[in-house]
DNA sequence: TGTACATCAGTGAACGCGCGTTCACTGATGTAC
DNA sequence: TGTACATCAGTGAACGCGCGTTCACTGATGTAC
């Protein structure tokens, strides 16, 4: 062959790089926290020796921020398929929470990574979170302002609507994808309120008049 | 003296115990999770050997619960004062939330402890904080079920709003106190926000008429 | 195609370190009389 | 009040363990000619 080779070496290495982030991923799933994994675990659970580790990565931290890259795209998938569902529609809260279940059911571990980091854990984790959230929320944020039914809001106000949808679905995460459960889907019950909550964020953003009226409306 | 004795062992015993609890929040004020925090860590900052630590807990995750506990008494009050502005009257968000934040402040470790660990940490202290997050759902929602403006809620909706509200509540709390700020006070950007949010949730529940309606509103 | 050299993912041994836990102990505080 | 004994919070040394990181290495894969 000539300068341009047969990618053989640098698939497996590619294909070990994913197996260490799923090992990762895996340990978590008995319930504890990134931070409290070991980098030993990890190369054991994969089956390497722990040196090899270092081929990799330089250390813990940066598997924990190439998970919330992954975390990352994963979510923004979901985003491109439940737009489609857009605010205008028929049943968009019913349809765009199923598709995000079924989403968050089938990458369940890295769904439960985004929730379990997103508060506790490394400085350099948490901090990479807070910034995909702000980015979905600025995603949301561009998306409610194009609803008819919330021509009224300013962006200060679409960018509190739109905060508070994703903090909301963000602080649902865990019992969404419960990993004790035996069930390996999430209750109705869990899904329809979550459903609710999202109903009555939307009707509350529908009946805002601005700060002033929202004063009133409140008081 | 007779059986009864001034308790002068005992207090102090007390002491050192509050000590240890008292050294494992600001070791977390570094940023780093309660299950990332150790033995020898804690015993150190108070200046007892790390045999000593027996003496009181049998485990850290002992130590744990024992700050959700101190956590949920301190919340409870809050509470009681909170609800003194009832939800009738004239700025009950503002000067609840006012009240709220105020004391969050003067309890930041406590509270960060709480935002930190609702997710992450060990599987006892996750559990045993859900439970004070679910004693929390449940005396707002018998408060919300005594409000004028929400008469036309039945109590599986006023649940959802109770939850809600508790949630956004929790998921603003480690912007509210963060502890890496220079600023010692929450800034007046993310008061008036969480103030906001309580409000579009609210105007919500006051336009919500039950799920059928919800879903007309909504689509 | 065949050969000689380069690359580099993974090896295996070794290291020093902080960890949780145990144990017999000490000495101040508490209790009984 | 004074004395003799009991309690028990905190001591200090020791232990075995898993950890992260280093290092020289091996041998399969890749490259140049």
């Amino acid at each position: 062959m000539q300068t341009v080779s047969k990618p053989i070496r640098a698939e497996k290495k590619q294909q070990t790089r994913q197996a260490l982030l799923d090992a990762a991923l895996e340990l978590m799933a008995s319930g504890r926290g990134f931070s409290a994994i070991s980098l030993r675990e990890v190369t054991r659970q994969v089956g390497i020796v722990p040196a090899a580790f270092y081929r990799h990565f330089p250390d813990m931290d940066s598997l924990g921020l190439a998970l919330v890259e992954q975390v990352s795209s994963t979510f923004r998938e979901v985003i491109r398929l439940v737009r489609r569902n857009e605010i205008e529609r028929q049943g968009a809260i019913t349809a765009s929470v199923r598709i995000f279940v079924e989403y968050a059911e089938a990458h369940r571990l890295l769904f439960l990574f985004l929730a379990r980091e997103q508060f506790g854990g490394s400085a350099a984790v948490r901090q990479a979170v807070a910034t995909v959230q702000q980015h979905f929320i600025a995603d949301l944020q561009a998306d409610l302002a194009l609803s008819s039914k919330l021509t009224h809001l300013g962006p200060a106000d679409l960018e509190i609507l739109a905060s508070l949808i994703v903090k909301t679905v963000f602080s649902t995460l865990p019992e969404l994808i419960n990993p004790s459960d035996d069930q390996p889907t999430a209750s109705p019950g869990t899904v329809s309120q979550m459903e609710d909550k999202l109903r009555f964020i939307l009707i509350g953003g529908k009946h805002w008049r601005g700060i002033a009226a929202g004063r009133i409306a409140d008081e």
